[in-house]
DNA sequence: ACTAAGACTTTGACGCATCAAAACATATAA
DNA sequence: TTATATGTTTTGATGCGTCAAAGTCTTAGT
């Protein structure tokens, strides 16, 4: 055991080439599986098209997409088994960031997409236990447990309720602390049980109540579809 | 509080500037100050001597070194800065592995050396305070404060003690895990307690021997020259 | 069927970090 | 002093990830 190894270890992808494919997997579960178009995948990258288009060639040249050009890309079964290890990654760092070093629900995720790129497989092992192999991050999202399985939740977009409906908060969007401020402020976080009031289309917007506390709220529509919730019974 | 700060966010170095100058700084301290060499530069970063000397002119365009063509390179005050910010971000790292997840000893090194390009002022300040500001990492090495002060430590390389010396260990070199894993074996750990039984300068070997066990233990004196104690009174 | 608007791809360029190999400087030994 | 070894710098090249701008394709509207 005294010489170096010399066993040729698997090469890492790049951070670059692990974002991409996090982002591609993002788009398409928005989208219902839909194809992933190049200005779609440039928007969310914030690259330029000829960047994406490029880097999508690679992708495809590495077996973690496939590339129709013209149409845009979809993962291949590498390239999901790598997403979704990722989306492990970044959720666990999440939630230890805030159960163990105290970060505040909105800071959480702006660390974690840095740590995501920087942490060994061990690293994830180890919080994984020390947090009791927890079931979602801070915003709701269900964490992939090792072998890449992720829980399959019934909830809804709040904005696809009806009036009248008690539901739980399941998940609130994470990316942008603003809106995170916003909806702590107004309880809107994972576990909280509110009345939809009204649902007004014609003014794009959508009321809640608070059951606990009676406090009204009224937001967007837009805003409402960041917002997922269980119907309660 | 709407609108996206346009404010202009000072540049972090890259991953690679801040290894240099850290590697930078490790040799100017085993050398007492003195000025370091290319080729010096380049085996302790694995690169060529011509990488070196183009990434030296790159750090002397930024401040970080003062750097003598064909004498070789020394930290600005700039750079000796940013040198202590990422020993102290490696050492805290070191410990929170060791102490919070439960990393052997000699694993943590490998994990922190990636660790410390990527976490944020916020992720170590935090981690300082729930390690409660500790002083040493596992290895025995101190850690400087936020402000940058390092505390200075009376203590000698163990192959310049004299026979019948009573000593502490204070700090093994930690960048090697299979010497870290002999050195365990053997208790030398920091805080441990030997006394000096021989020193063969011919035969290249020392022998300690381990007050509280009495077992007995001879390495090199290379070896010797990674372990730093105090003598005791 | 024609056209205009978008989406998409290609090309040429750049900055960073690196290497290999050639040219050069310096110090020491003969 | 001259030769040789060693360290140093330069040069030309490469891979990655990016942009700007020019050109191409597709789609939907008239
Ligand atoms: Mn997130
Ligand atoms: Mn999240
Ligand atoms: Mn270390
Ligand atoms: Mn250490």
């Amino acid at each position: 055991m005294a010489t170096k190894s010399r066993i040729k270890t698997e090469a890492r992808p790049t951070s670059t080439v692990e974002q991409y494919i996090k982002v591609i997997f993002s788009q398409q579960e928005r989208a219902e599986g839909e194809i992933v178009g190049m200005k779609q995948l440039a928007d969310a990258m914030a690259v330029t098209p000829g960047t994406a288009t490029s880097m999508v060639k690679h992708l495809s040249a590495r077996a973690l997409v496939d590339y129709t050009p013209r149409k845009g890309v979809l993962l291949t079964a590498t390239g999901r088994k790598l997403a979704v290890t990722m989306i492990r990654r970044h959720r666990l760092i999440e939630t230890f960031l805030e159960q163990v070093l105290g970060y505040d629900w909105t800071e959480v995720h702006e660390d974690a997409e840095a740590l995501e790129h920087a942490v060994s497989e061990r690293f994830i092992e180890r919080i994984d236990t020390y947090l009791e192999y927890p079931q979602t991050d801070p915003h709701g999202d269900p964490i992939p447990d090792s072998s890449g399985a992720i829980e399959r939740r019934l909830s809804v977009p709040l904005d696809r309720c009806s009036e009248g409906d008690q539901v739980t908060v399941v998940r609130i969007g994470d990316e942008d602390p603003e809106f995170l401020i916003l909806m702590k402020e107004h309880m809107l976080t994972p576990g909280e049980v509110f009345l939809v009031t009204e649902i007004n289309p014609t003014a794009g917007t959508l009321s809640v109540c608070h059951i606990e506390s009676k406090a009204l709220f009224t937001l967007g529509l837009a805003a409402g579809a960041r917002i997922l919730v269980a119907p309660i019974h």
